[in-house]
Parts: C-alpha cells; sequence; structure tokens
DNA sequence: CCGGAGCACTGATCTGGATCAGAATGGCAG
DNA sequence: CTGCCATTCTGATCCAGATCAGTGCTCCGG
C-alpha cells in the first residue's frame, strides 16, 4: 500500500506531463485537483521537499475558528468540513474538503472557519511560514491562488442559491451530483470525457453522516433520509448501502437538481 | 455638487493620507473601501489616468452571466446586485454591492454572475485590458486583490450560515445590521471608534426594494414586511420612511440577529 | 383631475419541512 | 453470544413561512 507522500508525489508528476491542463472543467465548473495540477517541476520539488503527512481521524478537529495557523496541505484522502454556527449552536457547514482540495485560505493570520475531519484523513501538508515564503517570491504561483479562491467563490454562489432558493429534494439531487462530479474528477481528471466516464452507473461514496449532510444542505437528518429513500423509490438512484449510491441516468439526477 | 471622478479621487487622496490603514475592522469583518484604501500613490495616479465615470439607472444590466468582461469599477454611488436563478426562475441574490465595493472578479475572462443596478449608480470604471496589464506587474497590487477576494469568500460563508440556518427574524435583523455597518464605514472608516459612531441613532438608508431584500434572504416579500413590521413594533427599529430606518440600540439588532 | 402601474403592507389559508417519538440496523466491546 | 451506542429510517403532528387575495399609497403621464 502507498503512503500519503507517495501518493501525492505520484500524483505531482502525473498531471504534469500532460502539459497545461485547464483549472476548470468545462462541463461541470469544479476545479480539478487544486493547487498541484497548476504546479510546475520546480515548484513540485520545492513543495515536496518540505511537505509531509498528517493523518486526522473521523471526528478530530483539523482547525479551531480564529486559532493562528500553522500549516496548509492538500487533502490526500477523505473528507472535511468547514462549519459557522450561531452562539446558540445551529450549525451550516459551508465547505466541503475533498480529495485534491487545499486547505485552507492562504494569508489568512487565524482561521476564518473551524474545520473538522469527516472520515478518516490523509493530508500533504506544508508548513506555514515556509509555504508563504515560497508564493511571495513567485508572483505567477500567487496568481494561482488568487484563482483558487475565486473558484471557491463561485462554488460558495451556487451554493447560496441552493440554500436559498431550492426544495428539500432539489438539495438532497444537488448535493448527490457534486459528489458525483467531484468522485469522478480526481479518479480521472481530463483524461476521458466528461460523458464516456459518466455512462456507465459508477458507484460513489458518501464520505459522511447523514446528519452532515443535512447540516450542508440547510435541513434536518429525517427530512435528508426521507429524499434519500424518495429518489430511490422513483428510481433516481440506487442504494445499495448507507455511504454508497449509483445513478443509472446522471441526465434524471441533474433534472432533479435543477440547475 | 461633486462628479462621481471627484468623488472617488478624493476618497483615494483621503485614505492614503493616513498611512497603512488596516483592510479589515476588527468589530464588524467587513471591509473597509475595497480596494481604493490600498493603493499606493503611483498606482493611484496609473488607475486614475485609465478611469472614466460611468453611470446606470436603477434595473439596468450592467454585466450578463456568461458574456465577456469589458471593465472593472468601484462603486461611487448607488446599489447593485449579483444574481443566481435556477431555470424556471427562482432566483438569489448572491453578493450586494454597494459604495467602495469592487466590480468584479478579477482575471476572470467570463462574468460568473448577472449584475444589475438596483438604484441608479455612478461607478468609476476601469478598462479591464489596461487594468489587468497594471496588476500583472505588480505582485504586490495583485496580493491585495487576492485578499479581498479572500474577504467576500468570508461574507459569502457568513451568508451560507443565514440562509441555511437562521429564522426569518433573524435573517431581517442581520440584513439591517449588515447596511448598518456598511453605511457607516463609507463615511468615516477608521476615523471614530466603532462604538462611538454607533452611539447615536443614525439614519440607515435601505437602497432596494422589499423584494430585493427578500432575494437576498432566501424569503418572500410578504415575510420581509411582515418582520420589519414586528421589529418595528417591538421597538427594535425605527421606520420612519420604506427606504430608511433608524435603530436606537445597535446591540439589541445584534441581538435579534444572533451572530 | 383621473387612471394605471408599482410597491408596501395585511389577513386568511395552506403546506413543506421541522419536530417529536420510536423502531430497525449495524458495529463494537466484553 | 449479549448489551450498548450511534446511526438510519419511518410515522404522526406541528408550525414558520409560502401562497393567495385584496387594500392603500405614491408616483407619473395624459
Amino acid at each position: 500500500m502507498l503512503t500519503g507522500r507517495e501518493f501525492c508525489v505520484t500524483r505531482i508528476e502525473k498531471t504534469n506531463t500532460s502539459a497545461s491542463l485547464p483549472q476548470k472543467c468545462q462541463h461541470c465548473t469544479m476545479r480539478h485537483a487544486g493547487l498541484c495540477a497548476t504546479l510546475t517541476a520546480p515548484e513540485m520539488v520545492q513543495f515536496n521537499a518540505m511537505s509531509h503527512t498528517k493523518h486526522f481521524s473521523a471526528g478530530q478537529l483539523i482547525r479551531l475558528e480564529g486559532e493562528p495557523v500553522s500549516f496548509y496541505a492538500n487533502v490526500i484522502s477523505g473528507a472535511a468540513k468547514t462549519i459557522k454556527s450561531t452562539h446558540d449552536g445551529r450549525q451550516q457547514i459551508v465547505g466541503l474538503i475533498l480529495p485534491g482540495d487545499f486547505i485552507d485560505r492562504v494569508f489568512v493570520e487565524h482561521a476564518p472557519c473551524s474545520v473538522e475531519a469527516m472520515s478518516d484523513m490523509e493530508l500533504c501538508a506544508y508548513p506555514r511560514g515556509r509555504f508563504e515564503a515560497i508564493v511571495k517570491k513567485d508572483p505567477d504561483l500567487e496568481h494561482r491562488l488568487l484563482t483558487l479562491a475565486l473558484d471557491d467563490l463561485d462554488q460558495a454562489e451556487e451554493w447560496m442559491l441552493l440554500l436559498g432558493r431550492k426544495t428539500a429534494r432539489e438539495k438532497v439531487a444537488s448535493f448527490l451530483l457534486l459528489l458525483a462530479r467531484r468522485s469522478h474528477h480526481f479518479s480521472c481528471p481530463h483524461l476521458v470525457s466528461e460523458r464516456q466516464a459518466f455512462a456507465g452507473p459508477l458507484t460513489i461514496h458518501i464520505p459522511m453522516t447523514r446528519n452532515n449532510m443535512a447540516d450542508y444542505l440547510g435541513l434536518t437528518t429525517e427530512t435528508v433520509c426521507r429524499q434519500m429513500t424518495s429518489l430511490r423509490k422513483d428510481g433516481v438512484i440506487d442504494l445499495p448501502d448507507n455511504h454508497c449510491f449509483t445513478c443509472p441516468d446522471i441526465e434524471r439526477l441533474e433534472q432533479e437538481a435543477d440547475r
């Protein structure tokens, strides 16, 4: 079995062989493999030199809101959430962090949100000081970081539409679609055509509990459950087990998600 | 009366005399006066050289989603909204653009959202090509733009908590609080203490219709109206007329907004 | 002056999703 | 194996906010 470090390096090398990869997919508006995909060979060497693998187990806190940030990291495996909460305890997940994503905002002294692992995670971590030193000397790299931040903003705005205006069923469908697109990406970004990869009903892992889904969608656990069974009964998805689903017809799911 | 151009220049000069202003207020997490506040004297000269005033009237479209971007701009007066909508017409305002804000994301070829004026507006516009050329040659300026994008992301995440987890009353209160903080900023950023400035019940302008408020808060017009009258009856705010309010006790309003 | 359009507001009713309650399942420790 | 706990799921009920319907106000053009 590979260690996280090896895996990370492998990915960087692979993505760099296939010349200038676009940062965004024209079909799904998702970014591909985050920062790593944009690194040049010399940058890659620098980052690898200072990287080390970190592990977190499900439920563990990676960052606490307001605490000083000590490292940045690429997610190798697992999933995390960034949380905001009202003072009386209602909470809203404001960001999903999946394999290929970067934690967290560059040049922000203190963490703007808490980050918590939703499953066991493997990170490729970079010490904050050394990471920022490299970025400061490389305007082009900073430009790419700016672009990534703008992509995050895009996604946040898309999610505001979901939270403010979509029904429970549309919310759940949109979420499953997001997972489908993200899982697909990370496994084979740009190597096969979108449609081809979506053709077969591939199995998609849901790396979190129904409760976390609810907190991400602005719903309750019960409502998420009901919508999941409703989508299953209507043949939109299959649910072989609690943490997996397959989708026989992605276009149908897109329709359910509305946008 | 001043023209927009004169006003914009005046502000730039004023903010630059008072040495390195912080970009964020420690009390309210809002950014102050956007890009302008961070410009150095030589940058200011460059920007002024290529700026020209643009006017838009209420309801006019400033950007159409997906269309190529031809200019960036600082807002001098008035208010605009950025919109996302489902394919069946439900719409959600994902961003408020108020005086001091910057339109729009740098280095994004095509507009990610439509932008529409909600009142008559005066902009200080910069042609896209020339603006980007300046930024590309100035890594430090790009760094500041990155920081602004991250601030926008912060605000978007705060709004996700509101959309997903707050009640109608809390939503309306949060919105009024946002307006109060923003109006106050633009008039006197960092020149007086927050508390002092908030002490008197200053009158705050609401630069949009109830319908736009609803689209920003993920509610209906009717619910916004009801919550406004409810807050008035409970003495949280006064409503001298439809597009103004005063707040006798900001802390009370903060409590109603929950966070 | 009137008439019409747009906006703010209010009352009555309806309903999607929250809340409450409990059953079924599965994983794990002993 | 048994017992415990966390999680998923389902049913019954409730209620915040949507929907529907109508009033009053202001602005504006003729």
